[in-house]
DNA sequence: CATGAATGAGAATTCATTCAT
DNA sequence: TATGAATGAATTCTCATTCAT
């Protein structure tokens, strides 16, 4: 009933504070390596505050990369917004794969990913939902669009789901399976590396589903 | 001097019996997981004795790993042994990609794709070296052969590297990357799923590839 | 001047409410095993209305057990209200007997046993004030009847405090004993154990006391 | 094979002082009020030595109770070693009676009563094995006892167990219900409160038993 | 040399109590 | 006045590492 219940009250820019900070140091040192003192204290709380928003380490950990699936399954995924209506499939299977490519290769995703992988043992909840709401749910949106391009004639896909992952792994892999054994830094992609393993991703894909 | 220097020395022998444990554990629970305690007592030494065969838990770790990625390297890559020297090409291929799918997706190997990621930042050295071990031993491989194939106008490579890398992740990434996210045991593949991914992966390289 | 001042003003609501809290908690969970969180929290007050009530944790137990003892010795304690006037003597200490063994053992004030035993150390002027006005205070009402009824020849009782305490855990001990250190479900008595004890204890009593 | 396992060996040693600091401490500060930081200062021996040799501490406490359970159980109880081969009854029950008081009013045995009587929520099974091995087994030998009493005629007990329960709680409860609610100190018998307190309860109840 | 013990610190968590809004 | 936050310390437990026997 008060303006701390809102979204922009006190309690709740704590919380988010928190969450804030939290993941600034999960990402950069880890699950094990970040102290709840540490998170108190870059927040700017008491640790009191912190416990009495999240009941423990883990569920601190498990609600914050819940929230961040939960903000990127919310935002409208930059792949759904347009299906390929398309007069030139090369030029936009090109498109998608850089915008694809660029917004895998995101400094704090490819932290995400590797926390998520260490993790994945102690966590393996979380780490299916990430693969749901990330990977999974891009296969889901290719497989869509070459299912209707293959009506279209424009493609020759007899197995979607199966196209969808041979298409995202070949713009992917070759950079993404680098950064998760690199530091992050020396893994951010230029324009040009950028362009070539997507371009050269469309390639491959092209011969062997083009019609 | 003394038995102790060689290769069955008692020392040798504790030694290994560490490492032994140090992996046992270090695969199962994580680096942070595991305490100098437990190995130890899994490997049935006194701490002096961890302690004075490995200066600290850092170096145990990189040891350990530095260890067994110097077995690999040591051993005959199993795709080294022998080039396809190949009447029928796709049939060699599909063949060379179900090894290879069959050796990387092994229990020990997959948890240990997931330590190294997941402390990839807190051992840098370490993620480089066993992803130059493993991963680009193995581009460096199939580059060769895709060299030497279309050299023998077998194929139509203009970048080897590209196309090792691109055959390599066309094999790999669909059951690799789910099982990063899921637990091992979900993820070891049945017969059939292997050929599966093995056989389809060829065929889009072959339609990308092919002469 | 206020509303709060009376007995149901909206003040002593709270003060009630946080009393029986804590009579609930410190009962259940022990002195230590309570906090004020948890008190606050079941009161449905702020721990701020905790404190203005109660100085500190200390001082809320003191007050809560001097409470419940100002209750009981405030209503005229059963065995009060009538001096057996008797005609059968046996008869009639059957029936107080009964009524004694059935008001002590009665899960709460069972509780209260052990908390007050439990915390004798730390809270010694509690321990003293229940012992005073429970137990003692029942030796005295039966003193009483036991010198009347020996002024009236019925009972031979030189000692009239050790004959009134004789009586009291003749009837009381051996459940009671029992119940100190068992869980309080498997400590109450069905009526044929509770007429058991009691007429056992009449027995007992009369052989040593009567005329 | 090493003194290190004999009885006084090194650990032996340790392990026994940590027990004796944690039953001083526990006895007089009580469970919750007692420290694992406390125990191993007065132990003087390193924490990690006390959780070495005790998992935790509810294991220790539980331990610490046990063994002492099991050194009364051991040790051939006082009562035990004769029976009343008697030609003067009343005279060798005011003996056993006034020895059974005077054993159970020792300071140490009426601060583990409190405190298991505190604790017997959270410790159900140490209440109840502490019940088992002190009262339940000093009710068994004296109903041995007046059992065979009876065959030969000295007493009529109908039913032994009830005797002995009557017979140990009229010597015991009025001083040690008082004792359980005062301080120690003030509830350790004079030797003249002892021997009335036993003879007392001798005389009720052999009017109610004496053959 | 190898075992138990010690060190010294740090982490998670909880609590009683007080402040500020 | 009442609520969330803060304080500040304590407690249980663990760990990597070193000493002493």
């Amino acid at each position: 009933m008060e303006a701390a219940h809102e979204d922009g009250g006190r309690t709740a820019r704590k919380r988010r504070a928190i969450i804030d900070a939290a993941r600034t140091l999960f990402l950069q040192h880890g699950y094990a390596g970040t102290s709840m003192d540490d998170i108190a204290a870059l927040a700017a709380v008491s640790k009191q505050t912190v416990y009495k928003h999240f009941a423990d380490k883990q569920r601190l950990f498990t609600e914050l990369i819940t929230f961040d699936i939960a903000q990127v399954k919310g935002s409208s995924h930059p792949l759904v917004t347009e299906m390929p209506y398309t007069e030139d499939l090369e030029r936009d299977l090109r498109i998608y794969a850089r915008r694809h490519l660029a917004d895998v290769m995101q400094a704090p995703l490819l932290q995400m990913r590797r926390i998520l992988i260490g993790e994945a043992d102690r966590f393996p909840e979380l780490a299916r939902a990430w693969y749901a709401s990330g990977p999974e749910r891009g296969f889901a949106i290719f497989a869509g669009w070459f299912e209707a391009l293959d009506r279209r004639g424009l493609l020759r896909v007899a197995d979607p789901m199966l196209a969808a992952q041979h298409f995202n792994w070949l713009v992917l892999s070759i950079p993404l399976n680098k950064a998760m054994a690199y530091p992050i830094k020396e893994s951010l992609l230029s324009e040009r590396e950028l362009e070539f393993y997507a371009d050269e991703a469309v390639r491959v894909f092209l011969a062997a589903y083009g019609a």
